[in-house]
DNA sequence: TTGTAGGCGTTATCAA
DNA sequence: TTGATAACGCCTACAA
């Protein structure tokens, strides 16, 4: 593998000749074609490191998200990382297995690396690496969850409505006891789809046994455990509403192993899911997120950032709208 | 964010000092707390671009895999950048998109960015840059897959025996007929899956009716197109293997909007599909392969080359052994 | 133990 | 248009 100097040597050009024609492209034809045929037989690459230490850039998004194996969060960073790289930018995926500590060194590792934005779900915590990005004008955008104090940038839906939604049609149908399992009562999602739950009780005058409510941490496991504690716990419960799809394929085990029935014993709708809603018998009841416009619009307030609009960040999050498919796991009982 | 430099101008002490103590940590006890202090008080980050510009090394391991939506692949590497990341490196994940030509470009990334080395779900794509790592001694471990003509450290499970265990399993309850869908002919995996089937057609002297046997590209709705292709075309067949998870749960989708019921109508078993088949009713025939473990040895032997072990490279791959889980969706016809 | 100085591969400034 | 030269921040002999 070559260098700059390799080349210059080659051609008996200058280094800085041949650097500007790297850049720039501007140079004598004939240099030109002398340049061109040493970079190839000479194998020449940049070296990255160098050109990062000397221009305090690196063409280098890092993303950062609580978890590699969910779906939810593959389907966005697949999207964003193909918007990005179509852009001339590559990639630097970290997960950070649901840990703020681990999040913070993830952003520390990213900060070393220098890369020029960032794009984040993030944990909750406003870690002071996040206030250093800011500082060094390295655009930052957040996905799914907002950070309370920091104006970045922010894509998500409407988890309130989302959720008053799917509460809202169980109570039409005439459920009086209905469950819940949501994330960790810190994530700003969990607390605010079990807002929407709450909310559309009130709305619609029925009071709430706050038995009902599980706080869960988003895994099948504790999905699977909260759910059988649930059913067992309260037997008066006719319907479910599970916040995360970990947590659905969870409380889907729980239900069968019960031995409930969807949705006579039971009715029972969930958030994400995305493929597999469809096959499962009865089809499940989802709140869809529109995960690939989520990828999209992340990805293009980043790069409108990096190309260098400073206007403000809007003081509300960009939000995008999720879909409520009824299918058949929710039985009418009025 | 501060550098070397100012520490040493904070602390009066001469700057290679201070790189020493962030070394070695050998340096007068009070010099060693004047220099904590200022690392505090003004921030130090180190700046990675130089460090691996200095050293030529980055601590930093690329990985790379065809699909960052896929389950399998992210549950593999999520194990790996657990491992690697407790052993102090740090990881850049990418993925290709099962395109060749964005893999090459994935790996000149890599090599620009001076990662230390590699782990590869690879397309079976020999490219040049792999014969690069190899000469610059930085290690690369493949996974899933091997590749002939070069040798890495493999990590895989048998296909052939795999495939073998599950038509035999259908041969042996009566079935003749028999389909397949397996991944893209260029595709090692695929390959060896198909091997399988028709090895164990001979084995068993069964005759092969080669328009059961179906290529794909993997992805759901492929298996989709394809799975309702042969339940159309091949009204005979009683029974099918499906070599990918994405693919089954497209054909699962098509054997239900064919209104076909498992295993009365047709018999079902399918690669991986990790959390899912448990939950489908019926309860869904599977290969599993032990994913945790293949990440586990990957970051072993790939830690290990980085350690200095210059023992060559076995030549056969590194096998673990996967589990073929019956279940429920297999008929008995004789 | 501490300090001086050179160089890693690039880019960028300023003369020629 | 081209070329000499000085950084960028860090590491590492070698010298003090």
């Amino acid at each position: 593998m070559a260098t700059i100097k390799d080349i210059s040597k080659y051609t008996g050009l200058a280094l800085s000749t041949v650097s500007k024609y790297l850049n720039n492209g501007v140079v004598r034809e004939k240099n030109k074609r002398k340049i061109e045929e040493a970079l190839s037989v000479l194998d020449y690459r940049p070296n990255e490191a160098a050109r990062s230490l000397k221009t305090n850039k690196s063409m280098t998004i890092g993303i950062l998200i609580p978890n590699l194996r969910s779906a939810f969060d593959a389907a966005i960073i697949s999207m964003i990382e193909e918007e990005l790289t179509r852009a001339g930018y590559s990639v630097i995926i970290c997960g950070y297995r649901k840990d703020p500590s681990l999040e913070s060194a993830k952003l520390r590792f990213l900060l070393n690396k220098r890369v020029d934005g960032l794009v984040v779900i993030p944990s909750g915590v406003v870690h002071e690496e996040l206030r250093t990005f800011q500082k060094e004008n390295r655009p930052v955008v957040l996905i799914d969850r907002p950070l309370s104090g920091m104006d970045f940038d922010t894509v998500m839906i409407d988890n309130v409505a989302s959720s008053m939604e799917v509460v809202g049609a169980f109570l039409e149908e005439g459920h009086r006891s209905i469950g819940i399992i949501t994330g960790p009562e810190d994530v700003y999602t969990a607390r605010m789809r079990l807002k929407g739950y709450l909310e559309a009780h009130k709305r619609a005058g029925v009071s709430i046994d706050y038995g009902l409510v599980r706080y869960c941490d988003w895994s099948l496991e504790s999905g699977y455990s909260i759910a059988k504690e649930l059913l067992m716990e309260k037997r008066g419960m006719t319907a479910l509403i599970v916040c995360g799809d970990d947590m659905g394929l969870g409380a889907l085990k729980a239900i069968q192993d019960e031995s409930f029935r969807i949705p006579d014993d039971i009715s029972l709708a969930c958030f994400d899911l995305l493929q597999i809603a469809e096959i499962l018998r009865p089809r499940l009841a989802t709140v869809e997120q529109p995960v690939l416009e989520i990828g999209r619009l992340g990805a293009k307030l980043l790069l409108e950032r990096l190309a260098g609009d400073t206007s403000p960040v809007p003081s509300a999050p960009h939000i995008l709208k999720a879909v409520f498919n009824r299918r058949d796991s929710i039985l009418r009982l009025n």
